[in-house]
RNA sequence: GCCCUGGUGGCGGAAUUGGUAGACGCGCAGGACUUAAAAUCCUGUUUGCAGUAAUGCGAGUACGGGUUCAAUUCCCGUCUGGGGCACCA
């Protein structure tokens, strides 16, 4: 009887269907687990073996959870809206929701493959108008609600009305416009469009303006992953920033709360790292400089500044190139010269802006502001270094402080007030935060903690500054101009915005009633203006109460609360029963790559804060602990062919050298990734010729020999493989295109291949199905082989010629149990206390391995056991069905085979995990490192209860640490227990 | 550029709290079984020097410093791979 894995994971699938084991309830006795697994977007490509690395993980985790007696909910979904899919639909002409169905199916098929214990009657896509009905839901709510900075909270915007209508806005501070005032006289003056406009301020989900990159030729806003290189990846197309009116979240009202709760999260600190930095908290002044237009009116410039003690060494202000005052302070000598400074950035990405520190670029407004204090003129610049949408998008530049002003002040020569004594050298800003601040006024002689509170305290006391704390966070933009989204619940009335459940749209039933569906399209060509496909449907967008938003929701609105839907996934009356919510509660434990680090995980946790705040469910946080998982790469293997159109003669094999350089990806005009042309060397005829030296060998993985080298009958079997060339080619290619650089030991020609690890993607020929793992190997392996391949959270990459050692691992183990001619040989023999010990030590092993995420020791202490068992020729059952139950995590369906064919009754799924015994997991004695000065000499063996004293005694007495000691008298006598021993001279 | 993260044999990696660096697996080399192959099993495998050998001595965890009886682990600096940087998901 051998391990048959195809017949044996067939059965245990079927047993798991048939039975239903993996279907979760709501009403358990069970204490509950919510393992989740951040869902995957289904691209066109399916799976590949990097995916389920953090499924796999997930998995074991999950049924340890429930062999240990937990009620586990582990649900998969897709997050089915995005713009792949769209943007194939463009190029093929298929509606994005056949592609993505089609796309679904085959990752379902794919992840049944694996064998996961996920419940699928739970299952959730975004795209389901069931799904994003509560998604739009969602949204209004967050549409009529407003930000209590005083409670710290969201409230309905209803109750923000009835204070307006008491005592206007005097007790709440406009988060889009901080200097809006109005009494409730004023209020009740204003009309319908006057209040709604001011309400927008406060709105959750608001509409504002953001810079959106605008493609002239192709009509269309572009995501910044269409822009490549300044111009469209598409056509090669010129592309610019463009104002634009858009939704957006006010996230930054929830910014301290973010930042505070990170702390009760069991998340990495370098996530919360990245998430806090994100936030960007920083303290500091807002300080006003006044000045006088070219017409002389006065205005100010606010600008923000966590330096509030380097006052005095301000030499310029700069202002953001699209601040607003910018028209209104230029004078008109510098008029030219501003607008091309502005349209010059206006082709430059935010990216680039912030990156390009050695190349400073800048112009000078001609205006001057008067400094606060010294009531000295200061000039103002503006510079692409200062973003509109940071602080007040405008700085006041310091360089003897600031690296950045430092370098701005050299290149345009303005003279430079040393604020730093001999610190500042004149060559190198000095930003260091501590030291002695002098050359100020009042502040001299102040450190910066002191200088800091006694310049704020000044500013606020002449009225030009405040103390300011500001994020670095935004608003999260929430239109897409897309057609593959959420239809956002808003109708225009008079182009006033308002929800689809409000009064006036309501009376029209047939429009008041959610979802508001996507309409079916022929075309996905953008709107008119850069306005989404959706604004074409002419008879969608006209209502009878008025027009439709034609902007839909961006990839991560769906993916904010999905977690909230699995607990209850087929409610059609509320986005989950407050039940289910409050027994399932937070996410136990949330699976996910760190490319998600920021955007997602911020954005579900403001979602979750404030459904909490408006009651809806009953925690502020939605993912408890979180595990992130490393990528796996690929290996991408590359040849080199010639081009015989120049210089070479077809056939000329002297021309054998080739060397390999990384090719580079050239995206321009009308081409998506051309490899380049190379110059290569004949060092025979010592003729230069052209050669394509790293062209990507499709599937090279499955054809280079071990030392990365590809044959002559491998290459002709990769040609044939690839159903591409004719055969006619394909010989032409084999005999005369190929350099063949040596012959192997068995005398085949062949040529050296170069191997580079990158991402594992289509595009780049290096990707491994999962499917041809599982039918070579079996599920179990896979699965196995994954976890084995290094730390869950370290990215690596895929090599499938390790696989042997697991699936090698995995029939070792079979034999154990069963003979491969005499069919079953568990006997019920009494275990010894070597069988015993290699149990034990194993199931501690892997709980405590489980517990901290490190399935790739897990692995190796199954090895190792199963060794052990196999040395000792040990068939016992008290042993292996313990053992059966223990690797269930990691190899379910041998598992479940073996507990069937150990006699036992229903599935291994719902086993108890074994539990280890202290005296079989502890020794009574360690042989210790005996080391002389740090250096380890001999080994010793003592008793873990012995006497310390007994020890340096036996241990200077030993003949070789004698010889070590030289005669000399130690020094120091090092006793670690259960460590080692160290004797110092 | 900024933020996060990694770098250990030919390869993937182990060393959980500062305590024997290289567990486990791959690959490679040699051997057993077999008519043969597959499968399986056994032995060796960081490196230099010495030795027939057992073994002994030295070096060694990207690089350069430091702290310590003791550093892959902690600190400072440098190089380098990967991820993110707000409209890919």
């Amino acid at each position: 009887m051998e391990y048959n894995f195809t017949e044996i994971e067939k059965k245990a699938k079927e047993k798991w269907a048939n039975e239903e084991v993996y279907k979760i309830s709501n009403d358990s006795d069970k204490p509950k687990c919510y393992i989740l697994d951040m869902f995957p977007y289904p691209s066109g490509a399916g799976l590949h073996v990097g995916h389920p690395l953090g499924y796999i993980a997930s998995d074991i985790y999950a049924r340890y959870k429930r062999l240990c007696g937990y009620n586990v909910l582990h649900p998969m979904g897709f997050d089915a809206f995005g713009l792949p899919a769209e943007q194939y639909a463009i190029e093929t002409g298929q509606h994005p929701a056949v592609t993505t169905e089609k796309n679904i199916a085959r990752y379902r098929e794919q992840l049944d493959n694996i064998g996961f214990c996920y419940d699928w009657s739970r299952e959730v896509r975004t795209s389901d108008p069931k799904y994003y009905k509560w998604t739009q839901w969602i949204f209004l709510q967050l549409f009529h609600s407003w930000y209590d900075r005083a409670t710290g909270k969201a409230k309905p915007v209803k109750e923000l009305i009835a204070i307006f209508e008491k005592e206007g806005n005097a007790n709440i501070p406009c988060p889009g416009d901080e200097t809006l005032r109005f009494d409730s006289i004023k209020w009740k003056g204003f009309s319908e469009k006057e209040q709604r406009d001011v309400l927008m301020q406060y709105r959750l989900a608001y509409q504002g303006y953001a810079q959106v990159w605008w493609c002239e030729a192709l009509g269309t806003v572009l995501a910044n992953d269409e822009v490549v290189n300044g111009v469209s990846e598409r056509g090669g197309y010129p592309v610019e920033r463009k104002n634009m009116r858009q939704w957006f979240l006010r996230i930054t009202e929830y910014a301290e709360r973010l930042l505070e709760s990170l702390a009760k999260l069991d998340w990495s600190e370098s996530m919360k790292e990245m998430q806090s930095n994100w936030i960007g908290k920083s303290v500091g002044a807002e300080v006003r400089f006044g000045l006088f237009t070219p017409d002389a009116k006065t205005t100010f410039i606010n600008v923000f500044t966590t330096r509030p003690d380097t006052i005095f060494g301000v030499d310029f202000l700069v202002l953001a190139p699209e601040h607003t005052l910018v028209d209104a302070i230029t004078n008109e000598e510098q008029r030219t010269a501003i607008e091309e400074y502005k349209t010059y950035v206006k082709s430059r990405s935010e990216r680039e802006r912030m990156s390009e520190v050695k190349q400073v670029t800048g112009c000078f407004t001609g205006a001057y502001a008067v400094h606060p204090l010294t009531r000295k003129n200061v000039p103002v610049w503006i510079s692409e270094y200062v973003l509109v949408g940071y602080g007040t998008g405008a700085i006041m530049a310091v360089p003897s402080g600031d690296e950045r002003d430092h370098a701005f002040a050299k290149h345009f020569n303005i003279p430079i007030t040393n604020i730093f004594g001999d610190r500042y050298t004149g060559e190198e800003a000095y930003s260091s935060k501590t030291g002695i601040i002098e050359n100020s006024d009042f502040l001299t002689g102040m450190s910066i903690a002191d200088a800091t509170e006694a310049a704020i305290n000044k500013l606020q006391f002449i009225g030009a500054g405040t103390r300011k704390i500001n994020y670095r966070l935004r608003d999260a933009g929430f239109s897409r101009q897309r057609y593959w989204g959420e239809p956002f619940p808003i109708i225009y009335v008079d182009d006033i915005p308002y929800g689809t459940d409000e009064p006036i749209i309501h009376n029209e039933p047939k429009l008041g009633s959610l979802p508001v569906e996507l309409p079916y399209v022929e075309s996905y060509k953008p709107g008119p203006e850069g306005q989404g496909p959706l604004a074409n449907i002419e008879d969608w967008v006209e209502t009878d109460a008025g027009e439709r938003e034609t902007n839909t929701m961006p990839g991560y609105a769906g993916s904010s609360w999905y977690f909230l839907r699995y607990m209850d996934p087929h409610n059609d009356a509320e986005f989950a029963s407050r039940k289910a919510v409050d027994y399932w509660n937070q996410v136990d434990l949330y699976v996910g790559g760190t490319e998600h680090a920021v955007g997602h995980l911020l954005y579900s946790r403001m979602w979750t804060k404030a459904l909490y705040d408006l009651g809806y469910i009953g925690f502020d946080e939605p993912f408890k602990r979180l595990l992130n998982q490393g990528m796996i790469q690929g290996m991408s293997y590359f040849i080199g062919i010639a081009n015989w159109e120049k210089d070479i003669e077809p056939g000329d094999t002297n021309y054998v050298r080739v060397d390999f350089i990384r090719s580079y990806e050239h995206r321009s005009n009308n081409s998506v990734a051309m490899e380049s042309p190379r110059h290569t060397y004949n060092n025979q005829t010592g003729r230069i010729g052209w050669g394509w030296p790293n062209k990507r060998l499709k599937n090279g993985h499955y054809f280079v020999d071990t030392k990365d080298r590809l044959t002559k009958s491998a290459y002709q079997k990769l040609l044939a493989f690839n159903d591409e060339y004719s055969a006619e080619e394909q010989l032409d290619m084999i005999n005369n295109r190929v350099l063949w650089q040596g012959k192997t030991e068995e005398g085949e020609e062949y040529i050296q291949c170069k191997m580079e690890v990158e991402k594992m993607s289509k595009s780049k020929y290096n990707v491994v199905n999962p499917d041809d793992i599982v039918a070579q190997y079996g599920a179990d392996t896979f699965r196995m082989y994954e976890m084995f391949l290094g730390p869950i959270d370290i990215s690596k990459p895929w090599d499938t010629k390790g696989i042997e050692g697991v699936h090698r691992f995995l029939k070792k183990m079979w034999r154990l149990y069963a003979d491969e001619q005499t069919g079953w040989i568990v006997n019920d023999d009494a275990a010894t206390d070597a069988e015993l010990k290699a149990l034990h030590k194993t199931i501690k092993k892997i709980g405590d391995d489980i517990e901290r995420f490190s399935f790739n020791t897990s692995v190796s202490q199954f090895m190792i056991c199963v060794n052990e068992l196999a040395t000792l020729g040990c068939h016992k059952r008290a042993i292996l069905e313990p053992l059966a139950v223990a690797i269930c995590p990691f190899a379910p369906h041998m598992a479940e085979e073996l507990w069937q064919q150990l006699g036992n009754k229903g599935s291994v799924v719902d086993a108890p995990f074994p539990k280890y015994e202290e005296r079989y997991v502890t020794d009574n004695s360690k042989k210790y490192p005996v080391a002389v000065n740090g250096k380890t000499r001999i080994e010793m063996e003592f008793p873990l209860d012995a006497e310390p004293s007994i020890i340096e005694k036996e241990v200077l007495a030993d003949e070789t640490i004698k010889k070590w000691l030289e005669g000399k008298e130690p020094k120091k006598f090092i006793y670690v227990k259960g460590k080692m021993i160290n004797v110092v001279v």
